[in-house]
DNA sequence: GTAAACTATGGAGTATAGTCCAGAGTCAAG
DNA sequence: CTTGACTCTGGACTATACTCCATAGTTTAC
């Protein structure tokens, strides 16, 4: 798969995958070079490049998805520390619905307060 | 109370403050000058930048509250279309939320196999 | 065999959200 | 009446996450 399908394919553009790279969320663990140089992306960089949108869509700098990633993937850590450092993860997510509940009640508020102005003006 | 007073209670910077000031955030409506030309925060400062605050931790960027605020406070937009408006957000929360849910499933997963690897391993 | 469409690289430019600093004025305490 | 802590302004600087561009090589279709 060239870069170009694999963008598309994610929904980001191909600078932006080229850009992953640089910031070393994507290696030659995810593409290979033909003899022209150019990458062909295994399957392997589709889950990854998945988990890196997740990511961003919750919240997540790729500075803070590249540490995650190195922690979980290299043997620096024991599997207990390992687990340790995703539940602090999972902490900081339980953190951000915390966050979005509240600005969710802030608006139902702002809504319900609005509805009610209206049934009562003439 | 002062800029140093305000900024404290809100737990950002001074120069936070004055930001938002420059980018349409907090206007004369959420304070005074007094003679010396220093700024004299209102309680509706307070509340203003507790929903700035509360809006960046669920991932809207300024550009977007200024927005939301704007058609909120304005006559440009019938009292329907307010709701309206903000329900729309409200989607995009739900969506927020959604990416938050995705990720804390992928990591339980990804944490429920170490334990398993753990249990196995002699 | 050439034009269109793709790939490569390096580097410049953009938007967002601050942060820092210089230079100047203000205020409260001793 | 000076020292230290505060305030003001404007502008330079930073980090993040791209995005765009010039230049050059490659491949596909006609």
């Amino acid at each position: 798969m060239l870069i170009k399908e694999i963008a598309n394919r994610i929904g980001v553009s191909i600078d932006t995958i080229r850009f992953y790279e640089k910031q070393g969320l994507l290696d030659d663990t995810h593409f290979e070079r033909s003899a022209n140089r150019y990458r062909h992306y295994s399957e392997v960089a589709i889950q990854r490049l998945q988990l890196i949108k997740m990511g961003q869509e919750a919240g997540f700098t790729l500075n803070e998805m590249r540490q995650a990633i190195h922690a979980w993937e290299t043997d620096e850590l024991t599997p207990d520390e390992k687990i340790a450092y995703m539940c602090r993860k999972m902490e900081e997510i339980e953190q951000k619905r915390q966050a979005l509940d509240d600005i969710k009640d802030y608006l139902q508020c702002k809504i319900e307060a609005m509805r009610e102005q209206i049934m009562t003006t003439p």
